[in-house]
DNA sequence: TTGTAGGCGTTATCAA
DNA sequence: TTGATAACGCCTACAA
């Protein structure tokens, strides 16, 4: 129940030294003699005085925190990509909260809210799934607060955007596709909701054209990309047998799909090759391990956390998307023999 | 810049209504009128009002916030853990501060510290490996401070804990592996430091003596259980031919070491039954299928909360512990034909 | 180098 | 039902 009772006051009156001679001291300012400041650090020690940083955030009005909103945690890319954040983040003496929407708008709103009423210094963000209307975002943006998008971008006008080249990796991951013989090349989408998404299927739109290729309606799966719609999609192939390549928007569905076709017989890679995207840890451990794209994670947190440290403490607003390179990983879900 | 520039004294000038009523209106007190309230409210919103957390939290002296501090927030057991809890918190109105450790004893020692300096009503964490010492823990206990471990305990005397039943776990693994006709059966463990590892070294000597099989050292092997720590392991147990199986205090272990094992001919299970402990989700998938233990993680979660929010709410610390039923999963890599 | 005094935004107490 | 006032713990001009 004493949970950091002991304040500078106490230390002060301890001591007999003024309270804003202590608050100098635990913040080693250079205003206080080297003697005293001894004193007081040794009978800080003593008292088990701990720092109220509630009091000196509002005091202060910085918070030396940001806010990290990704769907969920648990992907191993957001992971990844925190880890990055995190290390930046340390090197710059922030503290980093880490909240997750679980794709639902609602949390999403609400999680900005409590983030903003704790007056965080910054938000990274990657919108959910669930996340069409972006007014959230706007008010805040106006204000100049500091919120950069990272791999799920904002769609409204003018923000810091840090992105992979899904639209290359795609059109690579399906040109492959091609490469290797495939020539009826399904595609698993996500919503179209998001931009993200849509580059995906841009990239595999562009690659059929490239080669001169039919767009086939018939072989464009959209849906929320879960575990589920993985085997709903692989449901859907069997019913069209000359599809004999697959690429997926991710691979958690594109490893549901693959899975289920096996249990009916298929034959991977010889009957449908299959390419995902996100390089997750399963990924170089299913048979056959699967084709996928690896995002650069661990260095989109970097970069994310950097640009927004600059535009926390330079003031300036980049509103400009930057792109990393995503980097084709092949392995045997795609060669056909 | 204009962040939450708006206060009550803003809306109070405003409407020349003093700012304890719009503090009270805010709070939905009853104890303003319904008119006042609503002129407040629609006020707020117009000037786009936002609480400042920090200075309610300060002034209340309570902040309705819990910390929780994992080794990693991509391991999928406390993935789930945090849902759970997350469950509980918000149906209870608390704000959740996740963390990782990434086991490292320095981190954990920062994180703790710096939660409890931003008043967190309580904490919940499972400890890190690299964690020895208890001592950053003790301080704060014996002043009541609501903290409970979760998954790893904490080893000094009176805590609140809630496990798995490690040993019946490990006891039965290794039991099923004797029964499915293993005669030399390996285990791979974690740092004995760690109680939870030498539970599950129990549960697996348990089980060699109650079949009468002999007990020996050189099957034993103790590492940190990463990705390169299976490998090394699958290399040690190549120069013990005799080996016909393996009991793996965790998944990832395992899974790397039948990856090298594969790769170097050998033919699993038949040459060597496999046995995990997690249920990671990658476990299913690989093949053969990871026979393995899941442990109840959503409702760890649960349970630990729920305690948490009585232990701050009731000021009464139970200083026990709880044990929860994991599950044998069986799957492919312990059944010879 | 140290002390004084005031305020960050909110809420609780008391009085009206 | 509303208002005045003080306080949470800390920090920072300014003065000494």
């Amino acid at each position: 129940m004493n949970k950091g009772k002991i304040t500078i006051h106490d230390i002060s009156k301890n001591l007999g030294i003024d309270s804003s001679t202590v608050s100098r001291a635990l913040n080693d300012s250079p205003r206080v003699s080297k003697k005293t400041k001894e004193k007081i650090l040794k009978k800080a020690e003593e008292l088990g005085y701990q720092r109220n940083s509630l009091a000196s955030k509002l005091r202060t009005n910085r918070t030396n925190t940001i806010g990290v909103i990704v769907p969920r945690i648990s992907r191993h890319f957001f992971a990844s990509v925190i880890s990055g954040i995190e290390e930046t983040a340390f090197d710059a003496g922030y503290e980093v909260i880490i909240c997750q929407s679980l794709d639902s708008y609602e949390r999403e709103k609400k999680l900005v809210d409590t983030l903003l009423s704790n007056r965080v210094d910054g938000i990274l963000i990657s919108i959910s799934m669930g996340t069409t209307n972006y007014d959230h975002f706007e008010n805040y943006k106006n204000n100049g607060f500091p919120i950069i998008f990272f791999d799920r971008p904002c769609e409204v006008s003018k923000n810091t955007n840090i992105i992979i080249d899904d639209l290359k990796a795609s059109l690579e991951a399906t040109e492959h596709l091609i490469l290797n013989g495939c020539k009826n090349i399904a595609h698993f989408s996500g919503p179209q909701t998001i931009e993200l998404y849509r580059r995906r299927y841009k990239g595999y739109i562009a690659a059929l054209e490239k080669y001169n290729f039919p767009i086939r309606e018939e072989f464009i799966f959209e849906s929320n990309l879960m575990k589920q719609d993985g085997i709903q999609c692989a449901k859907e192939i069997l019913k069209l047998p000359e599809i004999d390549g697959v690429f997926s928007a991710n691979d958690v569905t594109a490893i549901s799909a693959m899975q289920y076709l096996k249990t009916q017989g298929k034959k991977l890679p010889e009957d449908i090759a299959f390419v995902g995207f996100s390089n997750e840890p399963i990924s170089a451990v299913i048979e056959p391990s699967l084709t996928t794209i690896n995002q650069p994670d661990f260095e989109m947190g970097k970069v994310a956390s950097t640009l927004l440290f600059n535009q926390i403490n330079n003031k300036t607003v980049l509103n400009q998307t930057t792109i990393l390179e995503p980097e084709l990983i092949i392995r045997k879900s795609s060669i056909k023999n």
